[in-house]
DNA sequence: CGTCTAATTGAAGCATCTCAACATGCGTGG
DNA sequence: CCACGCATGTTGAGATGCTTCAATTAGACG
């Protein structure tokens, strides 16, 4: 792998991201950009760090969807998380070894191969950024004990209008919809994967939003038609999100 | 509330905890040990961080065990974690003000309460002790990441199945358990709580991975009495655990 | 135009839930 | 020391949410 050397990297919307939580310094700023790095694209469903995968890189999200997933013993998939451009998608393989799952694009996605021990020398000079990483870390780790609270106890049709309702709230924080229709990159498969779900039920239950008034679902599309009997229904609270 | 200075913090499972990940200096250790605090005992099911909470301090578990879990509309109850003695039990709140969950003691229960201000401290004196705990951190992640997949993608019998394994392992690795049988501080509705299971279903399969011959359950103890078939349907595998 | 993936629908089965009753053990007050 | 109350565990019966299997339709794309 070639370092990409005096073509800076694009951190816009990594720095958006964490100075959200806080400001960083320019020269932070700087060091950031100056990462020696390699792109890579991944075409939808490609998979960008497998399974058991020991990777000498850490992979920074430029651009597109991507879905943490495991696959159990029945061939049975379960997702547990999607990002957004700005993501550092496996800073756990600064300590850890190997990945406990797979990651996978949803749509064309383009990510930085930064090398590992550049971002180790990075947080020695600038341990300010390495604090605002491990607060997302622990903001993604909120998100998930959602994600875990929903698949345990909530029924197919309270999880999915749940889902949905994350999704476009966080579409639009991102920049990426109006807060009522959006672009939805997840077959229903795959959204079957994600709460643990049959594709034949989570098929039945958008069938049953949308009948009563919900939602609007055609094709690769969606839109919320009753913000507010969704959210009761899904019993959904944007604040845990820290938009 | 008075700071114990002159009192050290009972720091060795901590200690033990962080140096399974990489090595500390002794001043690191001694500045741990040197940590200013306060000591709060709690009652089994007594609540030691209320949803919503906004503590002023870091919980530092010294003794005894307990867990995360979120309340959800319907009066039902998720619970994410559980931690043993040595573990930071709110690390979030340097970064996040509100708990997003709650924290209960199964058993009789120490901690130690430490002003946040006098974690970031040792974090800027001490940015190795930040960066093994950072590392707990992602390993809390993977095992939340496990949890999950338990909770969405198999039956409750291969559920309950992994959940024992996992225990009994964790127990063993602190100490507390032979590795067959150890004390099994949950209610069997508190197991469902874990699991999302209803407590009738959580006590007929108990019953029948004891008619089964894998496990025994008498009152508070529980014995694994065939690891090999019971990893078999559980899918376990304690490599993640990093024991 | 044929092929592939995703979505849709029906029918039958089973895992799990709810409701309800009862048993067991333990701590506490009388 | 007994009697009571309460939390936990146990079991039965019936309801249902969700799954599986199977077949069909609708779009997308070379």
């Amino acid at each position: 792998m070639a370092a990409n050397i005096g073509h800076p990297l694009p951190v816009g919307p990594l720095i958006r991201k964490l100075e959200a939580l806080g400001p960083l310094t320019g020269a932070a700023k700087a060091a950031l950009a100056d990462l020696p790095h390699t792109i890579r694209q991944f075409a939808p469903h490609e998979v960008v760090l497998q399974q058991a995968a020991q990777p000498a890189n850490i992979y920074l999200l430029l651009n597109g969807c991507v879905f943490r997933s495991t696959v159990v013993i029945g061939g049975e998939r379960q997702i547990m998380a999607l990002h957004v451009a700005g993501a550092m998608l496996n800073l756990q393989n600064l300590f850890l070894e190997r990945m406990d799952h797979a990651i996978s694009a949803l749509v064309p996605t383009t990510v930085a191969l930064i090398p590992r021990s550049e971002i180790r020398k990075l947080f020695d000079a600038h341990p300010l950024v390495a604090m605002r990483l491990w607060h997302e870390t622990f903001i993604e780790a909120a998100i998930a004990r959602k994600w875990l609270t929903g698949v345990g106890r909530r029924t197919a049709y309270a999880s999915i209008a749940h889902f949905l309702s994350e999704f476009v709230a966080r579409s639009k924080a991102a920049g990426m919809s109006d807060g009522k229709t959006c672009e939805f990159p997840l077959t229903q498969a795959e959204l079957g994967d994600a709460l643990g779900l049959s594709v034949v039920h989570v098929n039945r239950t958008l069938k049953k939003l949308s009948r009563h008034g919900l939602i609007s679902w055609n094709g690769r599309s969606l839109t919320i038609d009753d913000w507010a009997r969704l959210n009761e229904v899904a019993d959904f609270d944007p604040a845990y999100l820290e938009l």
